[in-house]
RNA sequence: GGAGAGUUGGCAGAGUGGUCGAAUGCGGUGGUCUUGAAAACCAUUGACCCUUCACGGGGUCCGGGGGUUCGAAUCCCUCACUCUCCGCCA
């Protein structure tokens, strides 16, 4: 969430940064405004009432002991009195404070300045490009295909068993995620990352803190039995280590990664998107998270962007980094830059990362700070990418590396699949 | 799942109705001493909100929420979590 602070300092600024993400803001800042002046004036009321009743109520006590009893019998009745009051103005002040509340919340983050204005994915901006796009032949089959004719994913067995989206992986193709899933760890350990091992279900506190909820719990499987949620992303367990937490400056830089299942109802997809692998309910995710002195975390996310891209490079895969524009930058993020890879028989681009600045915007909702040379507690920055996302880099790998006599495996992979086809 | 015990400041740990935001110890910070360091000694050491140009003043917080009372860390209810024993189990 946006800081008051910021909302009461420059409300015209935030409202024309907001329009960057297409969000007209100038309504909810007024109210934003007017209920943080009642709240104010309702803390001060409220505070000089309590005042008065800690004063009686000490002086009772006294009153008694030095025998004067009917002093004190008239100061109870003013505390009761007082009590009545701040009952209301306690009434009052919790209302508003939540209603406030529950406006800032509703406010999105507010984009980096090199945000491009923008309403859709098609108007993203390509940033980066290596990699020669594979050349096939026409009869290049697409990965789902590939996937039956190898025997080495089965999605109609999933949706035996489970439903659309939940797809086994068999064989080699069982190896193959195993694979890549220690590659990928692996690579962010040598990094200087912090590996652990998450739980896959999280409470209602950890949904808010990094910004699923309460606006996005449709996308969460929720077992209602335990009010738990199923999580979409390590994001949200690794990051809300730091739920409420006061960090020294020198525990910068944290550097934390996580193999995790992610799990996305996806209400609502459909047609050639959600073919094969491009989009699944259950799916394996390395993801990488940093916490970050506000000074840094722009330069953190260029380092992010840079191990990213070179385990692309390590896969052999050409891929493409985007920046994403204000429509299409998701609610809690100031920048975010995605990496797609060119997935050869699809002849199309799949997103394979997503890589964010959320600044202080998760941080404020946590509750996650640090005190600063000063002594001054201030907000930290967290950031996150995945790196990498498996199903779509393994529909990129199985399309463009298909040969007749099988599907070949990248070096930097050999190792850990033990095998250098998939036949 | 059954029975019991507990949750206090960075940590340990006292406090069972009034002067307790909270003893004491450890840790942290600053200082004295020292060539330097250690030890010793002295001081200081939570978060949040309101108010003030500032100095300062006021308020809230002893797991969360609610209640009793003029007054609650202390009594009651409730939820969460932790621990112990029994049961079950990868």
């Amino acid at each position: 969430m946006l800081s008051l602070q910021l909302i009461r300092d420059k409300k015209d600024f935030v409202a024309e940064r907001l329009s960057v993400k297409n969000f007209d803001a100038t309504g909810l800042l007024n109210e934003i405004i007017d209920l943080d002046k009642i709240r104010r004036n309702t803390q001060s009321e409220l505070d000089n009432v309590l005042a008065e009743a800690n004063r009686i109520s000490k002086s009772i006590g006294q009153l008694y002991k030095s025998g004067e009893a009917d002093k004190a019998e008239a100061a109870k009745s003013r505390s009761v009195e007082l009590k009545e009051q701040s009952k209301l103005l306690s009434a009052k002040l919790t209302e508003t404070a939540t209603l406030l509340n529950k406006k800032i919340v509703e406010l999105p983050n507010i984009p980096h300045e090199s945000v491009p204005r923008g309403n859709s994915d098609q108007d993203n901006e390509t940033v980066f490009e290596e990699g020669k796009l594979p050349n096939l032949p026409d009869d290049a089959l697409p990965h789902w295909e590939l996937a039956a004719k190898y025997k080495i994913i089965d999605f109609d067995l999933g949706s035996k068993v489970t439903g659309a989206g939940f797809p086994f992986y068999r064989g080699q193709g069982a190896r193959l995620q195993r694979a890549l899933i220690n590659f990928f760890l692996d690579e962010a350990i040598a990094a200087g990352y912090l590996e652990y091992q998450p739980p896959l279900l999280i409470n209602e506190d950890s949904g808010f803190g990094t910004g699923q909820l309460p606006d996005k719990e449709g996308q969460m499987y929720f077992v209602n039995e335990d009010n738990l949620y199923l999580i979409p992303t390590a994001e949200v367990p690794i990051t809300n280590i730091y739920r409420d937490v006061i960090l020294k400056e020198s525990d910068f830089p944290i550097k934390n990664v996580a193999y995790s299942n992610c799990f996305r109802r996806e209400a609502g997809s459909y047609g050639k998107d959600v073919r094969g692998l491009n989009r699944l309910h259950q799916f394996d995710k390395v993801e990488i998270v940093q916490i970050e002195h506000p000074d840094n975390s722009y330069d953190t996310l260029e380092t992010m962007k840079e191990h990213v891209a070179n385990l692309l490079r390590k896969l052999e895969l050409p891929f493409r980094i985007l920046r994403l524009c204000g429509g299409d930058l998701s609610f809690t993020s100031a920048l975010t830059f995605d990496f797609e890879t060119y997935s050869g028989a699809q002849k199309r681009w799949l997103e394979v990362s997503s890589v964010s600045n959320f600044e202080s915007y998760q941080a404020n909702r946590m509750k996650l700070r640090f005190k600063d040379k000063n002594g001054k507690t201030r907000l930290a920055h967290t950031l996150n990418g995945s790196a990498l996302a498996l199903p779509r880099i393994v529909a990129s790998l199985l399309e463009n590396n298909q040969t007749p006599q099988g599907i070949k495996i990248p070096k930097a992979l050999q190792r850990y699949t033990g095998f250098d086809m998939i036949k």
